[in-house]
DNA sequence: ATCCTAGGTAGACGCTTGTTTACTTGCAAC
DNA sequence: GTTGCAAGTAAACAAGCGTCTACCTAGGAT
């Protein structure tokens, strides 16, 4: 059942058969890319769940099962190691996605999910405890704006649209610290229908646009 | 060597004047309280603005214009002085206080007035990017529980009323990394009672009791 | 005038960080 | 075989960290 797996680790006279066919028979003898992907997936394990500063590059390379020197050689830099996490990460682009009348439900559901997934969604940690060097923020900050707040803006009408996505934002970016601190068990002990009504209704709140009256 | 200390720096002699004896006669020759207040409050002004990992004993004790050793001679450890400055924080504690029934405008409107004040408030910088270290985790999570948590809860009635105060701490401390990240231009630019209404809704979607349809 | 103590200081300790250098090794082409 | 080259490795680099020790020194008590 596993046979067409691309097993990223331990096979070395796998990948040599797979000689690419069209293009040029060129193929890393002790590949390469299965390392740099080994690499990324740890980085983005690790980065999930402990954020910028919180991983070292041994730590990654260890996960991994490569040479320190490797991330750097292969990455650049730590840093753009993690811009390269960033830019894979797109799950809640799916969840912005789609007819703004749901949006907020939609959000709201994207939360509880990651309740009941427990600990390990990766990008939420993400969010936080990511933000030492400015060089990061940077990088941190042109994600956030690309995949969030800018996708919601075009789901907005009517004014002060990216205030509104930024209080939005507030609720998707306090979930991280929230259910890395105090833990999970007090939200799966609440109903999750009514949590996910309760946050609805926050997101709605936010985003919704300004009531004039009831035209 | 017998040389008369030039003293280079600027000398703290200047904080002698306090030498009159106010009540009891003991008052110390070189001011060690004066020292210590003067360290306890560049440590409360840098991990308010970078929280606890963005900030180094060294610079604490530069801007306190003391030595480095004092930190911990004082304080006995980074973390500790961090507990310190912690348990000196508690405007939000003041917010929380009062009329259940008014508590969701009161923490729409402190949130707001953080967004006036600019980014100079102390305590939400300190909440995200400060978990580094379990023991710092240990104290944040005993600094939140006692000064939100428990607070909120306690004006709480109805059921998983602790899940409801998570769902507003989210609000609360999502807040720092947003204003942090995106800055306050955005949200200055809106209309501020508009702003205070919408969060107060928020608030209220998270903290209110059930409704249970036709209860 | 001298002593004594507490406030203050300089410097080093041991450790960790991201990064780089010099080297070795596997493997395909010759 | 031998060679060439990229993949991979070990070790060191320089810088930064929190912490601690040994040492000064101000200044009241004696």
């Amino acid at each position: 059942m596993g046979m067409q797996v691309e097993d990223e680790r331990t096979l070395s006279a796998r990948n040599q058969d797979a000689s690419r066919a069209g293009g040029r028979g060129r193929r890393p003898r002790r590949d390469r890319e299965a390392t740099e992907r080994r690499i990324l997936k740890a980085a983005r394990d690790l980065f999930g769940e402990h954020g910028y500063d919180g991983v070292t590059v041994r730590e990654i390379a260890a996960l991994a099962e490569a040479n320190v020197a490797l991330v750097n050689r292969y990455f650049g830099s730590k840093a753009a190691l993690f811009g390269d996490v960033l830019a894979g990460e797109s799950v809640i682009r799916g969840v912005i996605a789609g007819d703004p009348a749901g949006l907020p439900r939609r959000l709201a559901e994207h939360f509880v999910r990651q309740i009941d997934q427990g600990p390990a969604t990766a990008m939420s940690r993400m969010l936080d405890r990511s933000a030492g060097q400015p060089e990061v923020k940077e990088i941190l900050l042109r994600y956030l704006e690309d995949v969030i707040v800018q996708p919601m803006i075009e789901q907005l009408d009517g004014p002060d649209a990216r205030a509104r996505a930024l209080l939005a934002s507030t609720i998707i970016m306090g979930g991280g610290p929230v259910r890395r601190l105090f833990g999970l068990d007090d939200l799966r002990a609440a109903d999750p229908a009514e949590v996910t009504d309760r946050l609805t209704a926050m997101f709605t709140a936010a985003l919704a646009p300004p009531v004039r009256h009831r035209a």
